[in-house]
DNA sequence: ACCAACTTGGACCACATAGTCCAAGTTGGT
DNA sequence: ACCAACTTGGACTATGTGGTCCAAGTTGGT
């Protein structure tokens, strides 16, 4: 059995169990998870080897804070851009800001939390959960804002804020994939488009629909 | 430089190779690329290390390998199913096979493609390319269906069938990873149901919204 | 100032892994 | 039947890996 874990106690430990976490968490953003060595952990988060090991049971449980890291990061990240998902103009801004960011990363990347769902979620089920967990919270990032256009009486009732949540984050996820696999930035921009048109149709004042024509015309 | 690979040149050869690539497939699907050693592989396979080495320059060329042999066999799995993505009912039919597969599996696993891209495609271009060309075969074959009935007049003139198709494999991605990642094939299901929601509004005559959302149309 | 708990550095170990090599066995065209 | 090309088995190596251990240094409460 592995030694077991201990939180850290002081000032000092806390600062370098973040550093490892922080410079595993990097590493395997650029490398992936199986390119990832405990000693380029360690040599990035200038630690030794016995501090891993004071603070992480395993490589296991290193890579399950990488999970933790990783999720809390791209909520936290997108947070205020999350916060605008309340309204048609600030869910275009959502997605605009989504389509430039993988415009910027050249298309690389994909989804920090998709791309390790597929390294670790068959692997280990505390890091699937984890994992799970940031979703959820991503999820309820989109819900909550098109909960509040729904009390506004801004979406139809018939309307489902949280199935068009739940529409929206595999339609991203997806797009992501499509755009990592791809390397195709485009990809984002058809996924986005496609979001603005579940929302508009849950509209209650429907804008007038510049794509589609309807039947009886040339 | 690693000793370059020979194609096999005779029927036992030809066997050889395809028993190892089998057997990393299986692995690489079972236990991810990282958790699959050569070892592993040649064991499984009934092989030895110079058989590997004679087939395959070195690791990397055995998952780019890999990443054909799953590309190959999810396209060839689904053929007469895809086959039948041009019509209404056939599309139904297709997405209920999907539902109905990731129910069976207990919701693991989700698209070996998409799995096998979150672990390689950012580490080898080559693989990269195979799973992007993976996708693409799989988007035409849907793109295809949806075409023959835009050709019957099934569908309205605006409608465009090759963003439908690449909608569709979004959603289908998208849905895979929240299904594998929730360990809940609901997820499927609601990904289904938003892929038939796009479609009847491409339809030329819509049939009457049963679903809770209403059709992409004012 | 003291000392027990906490933290750090890094040597060390056992072992798994990717990759090499060559001698022996098999194949198939002539 | 022959033999050159192809295939096979498996021993072997070098190195990278996760994981252990302990002695020395630091911290913070009293």
């Amino acid at each position: 059995m592995p030694t077991s874990s201990n939180p850290p106690r002081t000032a000092r430990g806390r600062a370098t169990r973040e550093r490892i976490v922080q410079a595993a968490a990097e590493l395997v953003a650029e490398r992936g998870v199986a390119g990832t060595s405990l000693d380029d952990v360690r040599e990035r988060a200038h630690a030794s080897k016995s501090q891993l090991y004071l603070y992480f049971a395993d490589r296991e449980e290193l890579l399950r804070g990488v999970a933790t890291a990783t999720s809390d990061s791209v909520i936290e990240s997108q947070a205020q851009a999350l916060a605008e998902f309340d309204s048609l103009a600030g869910i275009e801004r959502y997605l605009e800001g989504i389509v430039a960011m993988q415009v910027e990363r050249h298309a690389s990347g994909g989804c920090p939390i998709g791309s390790l769902a597929g390294q670790l979620a068959e692997q280990d089920e505390g890091a699937r959960a984890i994992l799970a967990d940031g979703l959820a919270r991503w999820e309820t990032g989109l819900a909550d804002g098109l909960e509040a256009m729904a009390s506004r009486g801004e979406l139809r009732p018939s309307a489902d804020p949280a199935l068009l949540a739940t529409q929206t984050l595999a339609l991203l996820q997806g797009g992501l994939l499509l755009t990592q696999v791809r390397r195709d930035a485009g990809q984002m921009r058809i996924v986005a488009d496609t979001i603005l048109t579940l929302v508009r149709a849950a509209l209650t004042a429907p804008s007038p629909p510049p794509a589609p024509t309807p039947p009886g015309m040339p």
